[in-house]
RNA sequence: GCCUUCGUAGUUCAAUGGAUAGAACAGAGCUCUUCUAAGGCUUUGAUGUAGGUUCGAUUCCUACCGAAGGCACCA
């Protein structure tokens, strides 16, 4: 619709005789200025410095013309055209198109919406990348919650997506976890769950950093074991590796499972490190440069705003930029994505950017292919969160909270507790990815533990509940047993467009929108605008009335097109509907 | 010092250069003989400062103030 809408101004500008220019054509604020509008004649009116009320005017008589008069096809659907304010024109759709929207939605509710921007693509998103000896915090957290989040958006616009998880299970914060663990001693109960191991080796890295800090002797200890763990020269160490190793990635693998992620790919550092310590090695000194015993990429050299970062390091090891040019090369020699996205938070940005300068040197063809995502950073109100002073809040433990609040709250429920237990996961998850989805990539989300698994206002189990409502009623028409004859009859009932049925056909611009711009957030807001239209719509009427079929059938018909846009949209988020709650 | 990002109600967040800056929480007051009150309704309250561009600026530009991140062997 929106495009038919720019297609007329288009053409009316034509026959007009004025120039091409960009122009808006938008949802107004405020439903009294129509269902869409155009700026076209303020901004036409600029240029050709003309009276924008005037020109508004001959543009609306145009419009007028080209299109064909009412008869009941899909162009008659633009009901009324107004100018308003200081220009703008205003048009107002026909109720046929809303009550078509809503046919629509339902007739093919989990294809409707879809659009074909990235048909036939392959995109590679990576996210998530907790490093194996470290725990899994909510940091990694907000960058799953993230990377599945637009895995899905760009899966709905068409893509093919592969879903990667890039882990760091070499490097010197290894090297701190095993030294801890030497000092610490083997866990109490070896056979514990994976994820009270994890724990255990979480603690065992904290100990080891602080001693690499604060104890010359230990810091040189770490240097060497971190040599061995490279190159695997010691059985003992080895042993100590892998166990440590498999016990933290299969902690993960508890989580994505709850979070609903499934990974096509998982890369490792082990086997980053050597193929992108050769590709420096063979662009030296092309492109890198050999400074103080290390190999370094001048960066600033091709872009002043940039700066110098080292690939290999004087002990000759890759650094996180040469693993990551090692990486590169493995993605695209695997799978030869038409785009891979890269998810991690701000921090990482600045030498993010000296990577990719480096790619662009290296591989011109895969620079255009690669897209670095970033989002904020998790903070506590009174700093910096960080694994290696161990003031950290994991996933697991955070999870489990907002598990334990749910229960509490559901504890006068009458079910299972099986059932309770299944549904109290699938709310606490959706509290926890709601905080983190619902504000714009880039900014810092204050933590707030009370904050991130609220059940009330704006909030994941908000959308969950509303669904659930509409669900109850929908069960309830369904028992009435409404024969097919009422079901089809004309329902065209005396009432006013509700919020609701103009909300529910946005969904597939805010989808777009949403995967063009790798916003999550945009889908978040919607939910929650549509979530709050339908609890008002709820309150103000009696959806389902045994003594009046007629509206009870149409009324049914917006509850079940809110549902299916609703349940849609909480999947575009990795958030499940339960049925009952 | 340089680079990047960001300053919006008491708090946490929205707002593709547009119309009266939206929510939620907190505060005040209503609301369950009706389909789940984790709800609905009413109400108080905000664009860091100073300029500039524009018919129009929370949005773009400049300066200042403030916050966060980065700036050579961590990721």
């Amino acid at each position: 619709m929106q495009e038919e809408i720019r297609h007329y101004i288009q053409q009316a500008l034509k026959s007009l005789g004025l120039p091409e220019t960009a122009f808006s054509v938008e949802h107004p604020e405020d439903f009294s200025h129509g269902d869409y509008s155009t700026n076209v004649a303020l901004v036409c009116a600029k240029n050709a410095k003309a009276n924008p009320k005037e020109l508004a005017e001959k543009i609306m008589a145009e419009l007028k013309n080209l299109l064909p008069p009412d008869k009941g096809d899909r162009e008659g659907l633009i009901q009324k055209i107004e100018i308003a304010g200081p220009g703008f024109i205003n048009f107002y759709l026909d109720k046929n198109y809303f009550s078509g929207m809503v046919e629509k939605i339902n007739t093919d509710p989990e294809n409707w919406a879809k659009n074909t921007m990235l048909a036939g693509k392959k995109v590679m998103v990576e996210h998530s990348q907790p490093n194996p000896f470290k725990p899994f915090h909510i940091g990694h957290l907000m960058s799953n919650s993230i990377g599945e989040s637009i895995s899905r958006l760009v899966e709905f616009s068409g893509a093919k997506t592969i879903r990667a998880n890039y882990q760091g299970d070499v490097g010197p914060h290894v090297a701190k976890a095993i030294f801890g663990m030497y000092k610490a001693g083997p866990p109490a109960d070896e056979s514990a769950s994976p994820e009270i191991l994890a724990e255990y080796i979480g603690k065992c890295y904290a100990e080891g950093s602080d001693l690499y800090e604060t104890d010359p002797t230990a810091k040189a200890e770490i240097d060497a074991l971190n040599k061995k763990i490279y190159d695997r020269s010691d059985a003992e160490i080895n042993k100590i590796y892998d166990w440590g190793r498999g016990v933290t990635l299969e902690a993960f693998e508890t989580l994505y499972k709850k979070l609903g992620t499934k990974f096509d790919y998982y890369f490792f550092e082990s086997d980053t490190a050597l193929v992108g310590q050769k590709i420096v090695r063979e662009n030296t000194p092309a492109i890198f440069e050999e400074s103080e015993g290390a190999v370094v990429f001048h960066a600033e050299a091709h872009d002043p705003k940039l700066h110098t970062r080292v690939f290999i390091t004087k002990n000759n090891l890759p650094t996180y930029e040469g693993k990551e040019l090692g990486l590169t090369k493995i993605k695209f020699e695997k799978e030869n994505p038409d785009l891979s996205i890269t998810t991690t938070a701000v921090e990482q940005m600045d030498y993010m950017r000296v990577v990719y300068k480096a790619i662009s040197l290296l591989w011109p063809e895969i620079y255009p292919r690669i897209k670095h995502v970033t989002h904020g950073m998790m903070r506590f109100a009174e700093g910096k969160m960080s694994s290696r002073k161990g003031n950290i809040i994991t996933g697991e433990s955070l999870l489990k909270d907002a598990q334990a609040a749910v229960l509490e709250k559901m504890k006068d429920r009458e079910m299972s507790d099986e059932e309770k237990n299944k549904i109290s996961e699938m709310i606490g998850v959706s509290a926890i990815k709601y905080s983190i989805l619902r504000s714009s990539l880039g900014s810092d989300i204050i933590y707030d533990f009370d904050r991130s698994i609220s059940f009330e206002g704006d909030s994941g189990p908000y959308l969950q509940y509303t669904a659930v409502r509409a669900n109850a009623v929908l069960e309830k028409f369904k028992r009435m047993q409404v024969n097919e004859f009422e079901k089809n009859k004309e329902q065209n009932i005396n009432q006013d467009i509700s919020v609701l049925e103009k909300l529910l056909p946005r969904f597939e611009e805010i989808t777009q929108r949403a995967a063009t711009e790798y916003q999550p957030n945009y889908i978040v807001t919607y939910l929650t605008e549509i979530a709050s239209a339908f609890n008002s719509f709820y309150a103000n009427n009696q959806i389902v009335n045994p003594d009046d079929i007629k509206a009870s059938v149409y009324r049914i018909k917006i509850t079940q097109a809110f549902y299916n846009v609703m349940k849609t949209g909480l999947g575009l988020l990795a958030i499940q509907v339960p049925e009952k709650m």
